[in-house]
RNA sequence: CGCGGGAUAGAGCAGUUCGGUAGCUCGUCGGGCUCAUAACCCGAAGGUCGUUGGUUCAAAUCCAGCUCCCGCAACCA
């Protein structure tokens, strides 16, 4: 008997920076969802990769003075690294540079056109000269270029095109008669009402302005655009359009694409009319997640707030990354991501909840009865409802993952967690170790515990590499039929005379005021380095690293408002090495300022200066404190920070003019 | 009137499809226990569900208007 086949893929990213945390969260739940459905007993095919051409990737090697080819090859051997150190398993890993990939892409293209489904006519658009860049209409900021604000022309670029407004009326059905196509429903509305209902254009597919790309077979001064080269990565993963086809017979239609929400577009909408146009089946669904914010804000990085996930895997370990970020966050939902959010999962979740009963049944076992326990049981009045929880739990647990809710998956996972905590207080195990009659109730009691424990082993094993292997030792369960899905309802499959392993703790409970200072500098430290290769990357792209200003009017000046003040107290603030909050004087008023240079004044030198400070600047929130305005400083080329003070020592409150 | 999402206890969220006692985690306070990673277990306080109006026996949920926040507008997960 063939097993039922199960096609899962994340996007395909983008190798012009360095991956994110918003990338790791997107594999992290393909991954989980792949292992849960191997464990399953599903033939399952995971697969990912990345999408290597475009301009952008070609500038950005031009400037560092390597071939796209080196620079990519360079950035995919760091995203496999992080996929390894997250064990992520995929079973491919698509580069759109592959040589079979390549071909696929061209055959396809050539099919589409040989059907009259692509055409060649004019690309209609703005140039900015400077930039090299073409715009389309919309993209234009007032009429200028959106990168430099300067003057752009129009022009016509000769180029090839999709028909996918031809497709518009058969997408449109198909989306509605198959409401779980697009998932979450929100998804689904946004596309009918925001680019279905308006109408499609066709699309661009191909480009003559860069060369960096696969080159179209018969028309070899253009280069296919992303949308063909890209999206049909799900497909040529699978040898479609090869002499071997055997995989994508297999396991095509996709069973799940997951994207991110701003993909969702690509994937549910030209996606499909290009199967159409192909005549191939529509993958099942395409799932949008959220995103992952920061102070309710986009991760981005010019806001340069991006996390580095291998700063996290290193000082917590991958089991506690990923789960944080598949329990913390509705899957479909935006999340925030915080430390203080990391960390208090990590010691409420993993160490108090999870590591700790593990650690406490081992431990009694090993207490009670020298690590292995006696083969005559007695039951207690608390056995039924434990066991009912367990089963009542594994029910849960299977329809939140078939649903994709990994977070509802894992709190229900967590109430039977709690729940075997909780049979210990109830049945007392240390007071019954008291009595000699009591023995087999006790062996009995800790039987269950065990029992239990190993269920909720088997449920954590698609979130968790490393975390159920552990347990298994504990229990010398490691590699057994007892660890498969297929026994997960079975209770009293361990042996009655189990025999444990102590082992060091799971998930080591975690300093939560130290920790969070310490890890806020390693996050602002892999920053600033992501900053600076960044900085390098565009010098080299020529662009000039010298900030330039132009001219303004004495109105422009004027609106900004400068006054001098007083500092008449000065703090440090807790958490933050770098700022100071400053209470400061000006004229009748009082407010507080913070300021990021406690590396140069301390609180005391602070006291008594006489400082410039921008008086309308919008107040804003560091640090959990309002700051409001700004204190002048010259900064010189290495950052050293010195104060703008008031020479004649006037009184606060005076313009600065 | 470009489109979508969000607003629920001090914090972070679920619940809204299909109206019926407002729920979870953390935090706070009180208690229990001592096997365990200062852990675990029990209890309590804390919400007029953004706002105004409507439908209804009944609205966080349905309808209409408004306010604020976030995002998208041809490849940032």
């Amino acid at each position: 008997m063939d097993k039922k086949t199960f096609y899962v893929t994340t996007p395909i990213y983008y190798p012009s920076d360095k991956l994110h945390i918003g990338h790791s969260y997107c594999t992290v739940a393909a991954d989980t969802l792949a292992k849960y459905k191997r464990l399953r007993g599903y033939d399952v095919r995971f697969m990912t990769g990345s999408d290597e051409h475009g301009q952008k990737i070609e500038r950005i090697a031009t400037g560092l003075g390597i071939t796209p080819k080196e620079y990519v090859d360079k950035v995919v051997a760091g995203i496999k690294d992080l996929w390894a150190s997250l064990d992520i398993s995929y079973d491919k890993f698509i580069r759109t540079t592959d040589e079979d990939h390549v071909a696929a892409v061209q055959k396809i293209f050539k099919t589409l056109y040989d059907k009259g489904d692509i055409y060649k006519s004019e690309y209609e658009g703005w140039y900015c000269t400077p930039c090299e860049s073409f715009f389309t209409e919309h993209q234009l900021v007032d009429g200028k270029c959106p990168d430099c604000g300067r003057d752009v022309e129009k022009v016509k670029e000769e180029s090839y095109f999709f028909r996918l407004s031809k497709y518009q009326d058969r997408l449109i059905k198909y989306i509605e008669d198959h409401p779980e196509f697009i998932q979450p429903p929100s998804r689904q509305t946004e596309m009918i009402s925001n680019f279905l209902k308006p109408g499609l254009e066709d699309l661009c597919v191909s480009r003559t302005s860069f060369s960096w790309g696969i080159p179209v077979t018969f028309d070899p001064k253009h280069v296919i655009y992303v949308w063909v080269d890209a999206l049909s990565n799900y497909i040529t993963a699978l040898g479609y359009g090869s002499d071997n086809d055997e995989l994508f017979k297999k396991y095509w239609p996709a069973d799940v694409h997951i994207v991110g929400k701003e993909i969702v577009r690509f994937h549910s909408i030209i996606w499909p009319a290009m199967l159409m146009a192909l005549d191939l089946p529509l993958p099942k669904q395409i799932f949008g997640h959220g995103w992952l914010v920061i102070d309710g804000g986009k991760m981005s990085k010019s806001k340069g707030n991006v996390v580095d996930p291998k700063v996290l895997i290193d000082r917590y370990g991958l089991d506690a990354v990923r789960y944080f970020l598949l329990r913390e966050i509705s899957f479909g939902q935006d999340g925030n991501f915080t430390n203080e959010a990391l960390i208090q999962r990590i010691n409420s979740d993993l160490a108090n909840d999870l590591g700790n009963l593990v650690s406490r049944t081992v431990g009694m076992i090993d207490k009670y009865f020298g690590g292995q326990l006696p083969a005559e049981h007695a039951a207690t009045e608390f056995d039924a409802d434990l066991k009912s929880v367990a089963a009542d739990t594994i029910v849960k647990f299977e329809e939140c993952m078939d649903k994709m809710l990994f977070s509802d998956a894992l709190s229900a996972l967590w109430t039977l967690i709690r729940r075997t905590n909780k049979y210990i207080d109830e049945t007392q195990p240390w007071i019954l170790a008291k009595n000699e009659e009591d023995m087999p109730k006790l062996a009995g009691a800790l039987y269950n515990v065990a029992e239990s424990i190993r269920i909720v082993s088997i449920m954590l094993q698609p979130f968790m590499p490393k975390c159920p292997k552990a347990i298994h030792k504990q229990l010398n369960i490691e590699g057994t039929e007892l660890t498969d899905w297929d026994n997960i309802r079975i209770w009293g499959l361990l042996p009655k005379d189990l025999k444990v392993e102590k082992g060091p703790a799971l998930f080591p409970r975690i300093d939560r005021k130290k920790e969070l200072v310490e890890l806020e500098a390693a996050i602002k430290a892999a920053q600033a380095e992501n900053l600076a290769n960044k900085a390098k990357n565009e010098k080299s792209e020529e662009k000039e690293d010298e900030e330039t200003f132009s001219e303004i009017s004495i109105d422009d000046f004027a609106k900004v408002h400068l006054v001098t003040g007083e500092v008449i107290a000065s703090e440090s603030v807790k958490g933050s090495n770098k700022l100071l909050k400053n209470t400061v004087k000006v004229g009748n008023e009082v407010r507080t300022i913070l300021s990021g240079i406690a590396k140069y004044y301390t609180p005391e030198e602070m006291v008594g200066k006489k400082v410039v400070i921008v008086e309308n600047l919008a107040p804003r929130k560091m640090m959990g404190e309002m700051s409001c305005g700004m204190i002048l400083c010259a900064a010189d080329k290495d950052g050293n920070l010195s104060l703008i003070t008031d020479d004649k020592q006037f009184e606060s409150g005076c313009d600065v003019r």
